[in-house]
DNA sequence: CCGGGTCCTTGTTTCAGATCAAGGCAACAG
DNA sequence: CTGTTGCCTTGATCTGAAACAAGGACCCGG
């Protein structure tokens, strides 16, 4: 039965599925394709053709910027429920890598743009989704450009920590928290436009602070959430 | 006659609207109000309720991202014919701010959010446009992390070039090229990332290269066009 | 012609973060 | 148990751009 892979899609009410009724899963089914790929697996490389869009089900991807001489920036992140690709682009301008195990919902690209001519809904809840996208790129531009090493890496412990434990805690409250980084101190250094060394200096610093443990190399606990955003703010 | 404001409208063919019919258009128009801007005047605040969007009809407009301490970086240039506001958010996030003296084409949020629901192709333009946008903001990233006070120059310089004179020449031809910077040394550095300082030395660089030539402030002649694209992929 | 803007250039000093270099530690294969 | 590999930390040094400082060019109003 081709519904079966949404009924039990983890992401169905969060996904851009969530605009269609019934009727619209079903057609939308019929284009998908489930997908899995390991850590270090690339979904798209920049410069092919761009032949597919995707919603992520499960895990974490990169999308990484390059320059001609090899320096890379990750410009951007997805976590399970968003939505992967450029539709309306010839070919991809960036390669999307997945930073671990994950789970993809694959649909043509064309087929997609299609489907979305035929189901409003899903193609404002697109255009709400990647003007959201927009603001948030925007925000780190900001940042790149003008943050410190310390606040860089404040923000970017913060935004994690709430994509990590959405529902573990309510927000504003300030008991510890424990959480796995979805990367690697190098990831972190790409998406914060420093180096390995900066950003491993400034955890050691947070640590000295009182503000975070850690334990092995993913784990952190945030001691002090007042701290960690005073310290995205101001240092 | 309410179409008055279209029918002689300059952008009329590459803004939003060219995506609407005859009858598209004159309802449109009902929704439209022009607005004429000084050089300097803010045509919307960030933290404000986002109650107005727009089409640029004439001159340049910069949006600027700021942190509370008052660290401001310029996230989007907006020339004529591009579509300027937050749809679907409560509150504007970036504060946009004329850079010349402008002419907008305004229309109130909800009923141009109304207005999309019932012009599919509208819709469909504006996504299109703003996935765009999202990845100009994405390339804009990778340069503000890692690209040298150089390159950034050269690169902006290449950029505005393209926008300010589109028709006069064509593509990839190296003759010497003329034109009118729309910002101050201040603006560009704040689309940079940088200080007016080091703009300024980079601008003096090229001149003494010989791969620029400056008169006045404003006034940039491109000499050597295939030195300034090599100077904005390696210096 | 003068005074006061605004904007730009140039010189000097300072510093945050990059770069270079050396280990440490855990996981894993043999 | 031991060598290898990947990832992280820490220290020392270097450097590109920021910060600070001073002055020049141009414009405008009186």
């Amino acid at each position: 039965m081709p519904t079966e892979i949404c009924v039990d899609c983890p992401v169905r009410e969060h996904a851009l599925c969530s605009s269609l009724n019934d009727e619209g899963v079903i057609a939308f089914t019929g284009l998908c394709q489930r997908r899995c790929v390991t850590a270090g697996e690339t979904v798209m490389w920049a410069g092919d053709e761009s032949r597919i869009c995707a919603n992520l089900v499960s895990g974490v991807l990169k999308m990484v910027a390059a320059t001609a001489d090899g320096r890379e920036q990750i410009v951007g992140l997805f976590y399970p429920a968003d939505f992967v690709g450029e539709p309306y682009a010839e070919e991809h301008a960036f390669t999307v890598t997945a930073l671990t195990n994950a789970e993809l919902c694959t649909v043509q690209r064309r087929p997609f743009e299609h489907f979305l001519e035929e189901h409003a809904r899903m193609e404002n809840l697109l255009l709400q989704r990647t003007l959201r996208a927009l603001k948030e790129a925007r925000g780190r531009m900001l940042s790149l450009a003008r943050l410190s090493a310390g606040e860089k890496v404040a923000g970017l412990l913060i935004d994690m920590a709430a994509r990590a434990e959405r529902c573990v805690r309510r927000p504003g409250s300030d008991h510890p928290v424990t959480f796995d980084l979805p990367m690697t101190r190098g990831h972190m250094a790409d998406v914060l436009g420093m180096t390995i060394e900066t950003v491993s200096r400034q955890l050691t610093k947070l640590k000295g602070a009182g503000v975070l443990a850690l334990s092995g190399n993913r784990t952190v606990t945030i001691k002090d959430a007042h701290a960690l955003r005073a310290w995205a703010a101001a240092r």
